[in-house]
RNA sequence: GGACCUGUGGUGCAGUUUGGAGUGCACGCCGGCCUGUCAAGCCGGAGGUCGCGGGUUCAAAUCCCGUCAGGUCCGCCA
């Protein structure tokens, strides 16, 4: 139906017969002897030139035959990739016509979010949107390529699951042939993929979609896909480096360019470090300790334990309503206040501009400045409190609002987070698994497992860029005694433990490997690469924020007929 | 479950703070002119339940209450 691609044109085709398929993008009309047609197609543009009037409109699908030559003297345009070439002596043929679109193709205006949705169609057909699916498309290969490179087979996992009353809220799938019964839909192929490990299947891959039922955000969807593997007689350094392999191999195919070095820190570092365990170490405005500058305070404000601050270079001119904005920010994330020092300087000496200042000892004074190194221009930002781990998030999500570039700006730098605790502290302080409870505590840890469950450490790791959580893994539990020890620092009985897990200890009693995996967020991975904030971008059909689709209506009613079959009662009117 | 932002011809905005006739800009659409444009240009035209409902007022796009939709965030996301 067609010789080439519209984008593909150049100085080679010149004298070339042609035919080209697409969207009709624009045409420029000067008089009946002489209008432009701009023809697209996802290659690009074609400049169409022809001697007669035109019965097309924008967005009808035409065919154009013609026959390149270069333009005229003067007449190129250098910001088209084809700009150097035209299709001349065309004749055209109209494949199908097309309404006015409710939204523009072109990229520089940006359509109301749900007119793109509604319309979601009309919305990929822009550059921007064609440029994100086809990259991540590279990606996908990317990833494919390089991780069967080391030996892992591409399985399958089903979307029918057994509910776990576990983690994330599942999506529910009522069962026809069993009334009252319910599928779920996995919110990971966690479980199957340790199931193959018992298989013997050594190493496993699968681009796999997971569906989470909790409020989506911009970096989450109902459903998201995970570039998931799991490996059989492997380390965590071993995991950590073949997932640092297939990714670079994705950066690289995304951007041209292979990261040269992952880092490396632990929990602990990045938390006091950063407020956070996902650091974004493109910038610096570290947390620094104030705990000392302030021991036996009269301060009210900052007589709890935990004491951090931030630095704000050049900040002091934040003008009094930003900070009134701020402090309202650190109560909505949980501080208890947020303390603000504009740095200024009197006959040269630094002095602080506050109203705390006055209540600061001059010692007090002294070591703010010191520990925190702020000079005249400045800004520090000061939260107190007993949860150390509140202290420090508060502060560490200030510092990425004050601080941060775009996700998709400037270098990426990967760092691996490693070390986590084993459980967190639930609001009565008891332990709650941080990530699943068949991840593998450190070796040295163990011995504390039941006197000290708080202070063990997981073999568990994510991978972070720019800030943003690319995807976790851990090394699993495989033997039966550590599994017990788990799930009594859990409280989780045997019965229970048997009713939750039972197929997968099942499993294990007949031999388990010992093994880890890892799960990369593929949409995170590629809204980073194209430089989008939102996963949305990146997901050719995605749901808005309130779970809708616009385009489709879903979710919808089922026919009475429907939900009979299924066992479900019609609601209520 | 909660906080905040947005909603104005087909599209993107301004107008809302301080109430006074649907006022303005750009794109698109329709018609006309135009032989080298490329976001073509010039002239003319059509196109509106100011998201929806209620209230205050002589008078509401504008103020108040409610509601719906979209977005950002908190909770949630082992």
């Amino acid at each position: 139906m067609r010789t080439g691609l519209c984008g593909r044109l150049g100085l080679d085709d010149v004298g070339r017969s042609v035919r080209l398929c697409g969207w009709v993008a624009r045409r420029r009309e000067h008089g009946e002897h002489l209008v432009f047609l701009d023809l697209r197609d996802y290659t690009g543009l074609a400049q169409c030139v022809v001697d007669g009037s035109l019965e097309v409109r924008s967005e009808d699908v035409v065919a154009v035959e013609g026959v390149v030559r270069a333009r005229p003297e003067g007449t190129a345009n250098p910001r088209l990739a084809t700009g150097e070439v035209e299709i001349v002596e065309c004749r055209l043929e109209v494949l199908a016509a097309a309404e006015t679109p409710p939204l523009s193709i072109e990229d520089r205006v940006e359509p109301d979010e749900a007119l793109r949705m509604r319309y979601r169609y009309l919305d990929l057909r822009r550059p921007r949107m064609q440029h994100n699916l086809r990259l991540r498309a590279r990606v996908n290969s990317a990833l494919r390529t390089a991780i069967e490179r080391h030996g892992f087979c591409e399985v399958e996992t089903p979307l029918l699951w057994a509910p776990t009353p576990e983690g994330a809220r599942e999506f529910a799938v009522p069962s026809r042939l069993h009334h009252g019964d319910f599928y779920v839909l996995p919110q990971s192929p966690q479980l199957a993929k340790q199931l193959l490990m018992v298989a013997g299947l050594d190493r496993y891959y699968q681009i796999a979609r997971c569906l989470r039922d909790e409020d989506p955000r911009a970096d989450r969807q109902y459903e998201f896909t995970q570039f998931d593997l799991e490996a059989s007689f492997v380390s965590q350094d071993d995991v950590i480096e073949i997932v640092s392999d297939v990714v670079s191999a994705a950066t690289e195919a995304a951007t041209g360019e292979r990261p040269e070095h992952f880092e490396q820190m632990t929990y602990e570092e990045a938390l006091e470090r950063f407020g956070t365990d996902k650091p974004d170490l493109r910038f610096g405005m570290e947390l620094v300790d104030l705990t000392a500058a302030f021991v036996g305070t009269s301060l009210r404000a900052f007589s709890a334990p935990v004491r951090r601050a931030i630095t704000l270079t050049g900040g002091a001119e934040t003008p009094r309503s930003r900070l009134d904005a701020l402090v309202e920010r650190a109560r909505s994330l949980g501080a208890a206040g947020l303390a603000w020092f504009r740095v200024s300087s009197d006959a040269g000496e630094p002095v602080l501009d506050s109203p705390l200042a006055g209540h600061l000892s001059a010692d007090e004074r002294t070591g703010l400045l010191r520990a925190t190194g702020a000079a005249p221009g400045d800004m520090v930002l000061a939260v107190a409190g007993d949860d150390r781990r509140r202290v420090c998030g508060v502060l560490g999500a200030l510092r990425v609002e004050l601080g941060a570039k775009a996700v998709g700006d400037g270098p990426h730098r990967f760092v691996w987070v490693v070390d986590f605790p084993m459980f967190e502290p639930d609001d009565q302080g008891n332990p709650v698994p941080a990530h699943h409870p068949f991840t593998m505590p450190n070796a040295e840890d163990l011995s504390r497992l039941a006197t000290e469950p708080l202070s063990v450490r997981a073999q568990s790791y994510d991978l972070v860029l720019n800030g943003w959580e690319l995807g976790s893994g851990s090394v699993r539990i495989h033997r039966a005694d550590v599994q017990q020890q788990v799930f009594d620092a859990l409280g989780i009985s045997v019965d229970e433990a048997r009713n939750r897990f039972g197929f997968l200890l099942d499993a294990f009693g007949y031999g388990a490997p010992p093994h880890g995996g890892f799960a990369i967020g593929l949409d995170r991975m590629v809204a980073i690469f194209c430089g989008e904030e939102n996963i949305r971008e990146v997901i050719a059909f995605p749901k808005t924020q309130s779970g809708a689709d616009p385009m489709t209506g879903a979710p919808k009613p089922l026919a009475a007929s429907a939900l009979r079959e299924l066992g479900l009662a019609p609601p209520k009117p």
